[in-house]
DNA sequence: TATGAATGAGAATTCATTCAT
DNA sequence: GATGAATGAATTCTCATTCAT
């Protein structure tokens, strides 16, 4: 299939490229990931060759974030397939989350980067869904099932979002941190703190 | 005295140089916060002025950090003085972060952004300080007393700031929040789920 | 014939490629046409089609130019057919000029732009001619047909052309401009202005 | 006066800067004058320099604008001075701006460089004034007093203004060019085509 | 105590064009 | 007849900092 082998470069490409961005804005941060370094670490030959992939810099954040994104949530859908309990089901979100960020470090803390470091409204849509959005919606199930107590689940979801946050600053600061252990505290301490 | 009249007009000029950077960081970000941006919200001629003044970006930054360290410690000080039972002192301090994000903004703004945008090591000792120091050495206490349950006071330290952290960015993307109703969620959260 | 049928799609593809240079150059001006900015109004997958079709850029603008010309200079023949009284001769060859303006826009705004915006000397021969060539050599016969006066046909006749160059500026400008009563107008100007 | 020879370097050097400019628009074309060639001309280190004048393009250009315009005007000024009658008062105004041609030649170029070869509107004001405002202002008034026929004063203006463009583009082309002949050759068109 | 002037380095982006198939 | 991929050069503009007074 032409078509398909037409694109399979292109993709190839874009894909080294995201996957560089996302190493460069993991590890320097989002002010200091610029083009110049991207390529760099690439092994590319020049910024350019990011231009001609990608329509511009937000473009190529962007392809960062779905990606990341993506093999968060498939990390996600994976451990809490088959889970049905309510509290499980947090707790299996929260530590997947954090096997998400010790089996993709990168990819982690270059969401948590973008979301911190950019300013665009443009990025704010996905980073929510992401951070938010299935979790505050489960919260709210296990409300109206009447398994969790009453609370704001909006408070709630970003405490949890937020923590997840804290645990990728801290994990790239100290690479030896046990990040099974560190998963299930946290899981611990929001299932205790969601408690009727 | 001439040499302390000319530290007189010297801290002034760094008192005002410092809030205008504190404005511009907190609404712009730590990124885009430029000496050139600054000078231009502070009204003064060019960024020599900055130069003159401070030793280096670095050297603004942390006079920042100093300065907007210190108005939250004297918030929280305020709000925990003859405060003595363990729970209630949590509940203060969260609280006493949150009314400081109420009365403070761009001051605790900066605070985040800078911990989160920048990447100087040289901030993160002070920073580390001012998010996690105080709290987790009152956990750890309340530990020793039986009141609190046995969990990593590292990570539940580490969740409240982030939580708060959390707190201070909804609040500056949604400027109607209720911040005493958010801060009292957010005590509760925690206070239920350091519970033995 | 696979010749010719070669040449037909080649053709037609140039013609695409030159309708849709003709609308850019006039929309943006010369100086913004960019390759990639005429495939994109091309809806053609990249700038490559050009090149392909065109040895360079200054061969692209130059079958632009040939084309508008063409296309000019038979609305000029058409409305001087069987006019033979030099005055009116003129006239109708400043009337043809606006009813051009009027009915292919794009053309004569291209060939402005190109006239004034690009620098090489290779398009100069050639709007040189469309601009004041068959213009000059009417006015030069009624000098000696003695229906004109003294003047220096040169310097009319490049009068002239600017200003049929600055209605369409105007035109651009107002598309509510009713450029039939300013066709008049300005041939009534001339008209007036080469009486001896 | 401390204040005014601070400003006198300052100033000192946006005239050495817009004087390169004007030139290099006017042999190059609007197009063609970047910083680059402009900071080569002024014999300047780098384009920073020009960055550090100006606050971008657009206020080099508007200064460009004002500084010709300036210029301009004060040629016109002289030469119209004490003229009362309405047709030699067009004269005076035709030859006037040809005169200017003649004098300044790289400052009236560079405006109609920057006429037809930008586009942002900003310009189109001070331009308009410029090109077609005191003369269609005398035009009209010429009417009032029924010295001049019965004609569209805009289209008039646009047509002379447009016809001293021409005259522009023709001095660059031929250095020879008698400018004085030709400023004469158009006053005598034009007042020959306003007469009643 | 203050400032006007200047700067080298780097930023993202656009350009027409060429290589290889 | 067509195209995907790549590129070097150039664009305007921003950056924190230094020089000289």
């Amino acid at each position: 299939m032409q078509v398909n082998e037409q694109t399979a470069t292109e993709l190839a490409r874009r894909k080294q490229i995201t996957d560089a961005a996302i190493e460069v804005i993991a590890d320097l941060g989002y002010g200091k990931a610029s083009f110049a370094r991207i390529v760099e670490h690439a092994g590319l030959s020049s910024t350019r060759m990011i231009s001609y992939h990608f329509a511009d810099k937000s473009d190529l954040v962007m392809a960062v974030l779905v990606s990341a994104i993506a093999a968060g949530d498939e990390v996600l859908d994976a451990r809490i397939a088959g889970v049905v309990d309510r509290v499980e089901l947090l707790r299996a979100h929260i530590e997947a989350r954090v096997e998400y960020l010790r089996t993709h470090p990168k990819h982690l803390r270059a969401v948590v980067e973008i979301g911190t470091g950019a300013r665009e409204p443009m990025y704010a849509v996905v980073l929510r869904d992401f951070r938010v959005g299935r979790l505050q919606r489960q919260l709210h199930q296990g409300q109206r099932e009447g398994v969790f107590g009453q609370f704001d689940t909006a408070v709630v979801a970003e405490a949890v979002a937020s923590a997840l946050d804290g645990a990728a600053q801290r994990a790239a600061a100290e690479p030896d941190l046990d990040l099974t252990a560190y998963g299930r505290e946290l899981a611990d301490l929001f299932t205790r703190a969601v408690r009727p």
